[in-house]
DNA sequence: GTCAAGATTAGT
DNA sequence: CTAATCTTGACG
């Protein structure tokens, strides 16, 4: 299946945030694909987003946000999690979209075992989740995603509008944008995490 | 140098 | 609802 390029990430984030709902996530690990459709995702902006880790400027943290766009920003945080982000917008604009979640397609087995064996309802239905079914960690962070064999986007299946439904980010506690509706999901899915249609944000 | 907070998760 | 667990970034 065709790779999704560099002029796919060089938009709006929140054009990307809502466009990568349906893409395919592939990882090639210990030389077998494990990948996963893409279901949940957030838009973090730079400047007017205080919610962003780009907010208050470029960092040794942050800096791959403020780069080209098509790269991957990994985080890792509360002391034992990775979050896995791609870059947006031009360079020297900061920009980034969080995977929140994934249904897994490939290499099923293999995401099971990353994940201490737990259930495939709870493989990938999380940042943190998802990023250690696939394997991934801070040695990840700037990687180029239109380059790299072993970790891309694939275009899978764009999904329409009407399956599309927005809501509040999750896990944000202050800032203006706190409450923007910058998360994107698929409607249904049951891999989406905190599903925004059972009411009870 | 010090220190509180954090784009989460699993378990009570 | 809270513990777990440790890096980052703000401040002095």
């Amino acid at each position: 299946m065709k790779r999704l390029q560099r002029d796919f990430y060089a938009r709006p984030t929140m054009e990307v945030a809502r466009d990568l709902l349906g893409r395919l996530l592939v990882r090639v690990y210990d030389g077998q694909r494990l990948s996963g459709r893409i279901v949940e995702t957030e838009a973090y902006l730079g400047a007017n987003d205080p919610a962003s880790h780009a907010y208050r400027g470029p960092t040794d943290r942050n800096r791959v946000m403020f780069g080209p766009p098509g790269y991957a920003y990994v985080y890792f945080i509360y002391g034992m999690h990775h979050c896995l982000n791609i870059v947006t917008e031009s360079d020297g604009v900061a920009g980034a979209v969080l995977i929140r979640a994934i249904e897994p397609v490939e290499g099923v087995e293999v995401m099971q075992k990353l994940r201490g064996g737990r259930p495939i309802a709870e493989l990938t239905n999380g940042p943190a989740k998802l990023a250690q079914a696939l394997g991934l960690d801070i040695s990840w962070n700037g990687t180029d995603l239109c380059t790299s064999d072993d970790l891309f986007l694939e275009e899978g299946e764009p999904v329409p509008d009407e399956s599309v439904m927005t809501a509040p980010r999750i896990g944000l506690s202050s800032g203006a944008t706190k409450d923007a509706p910058w998360r994107f999901v698929i409607k249904g899915n049951p891999f989406v995490s905190h599903p925004p249609w059972k009411r009870k944000s």
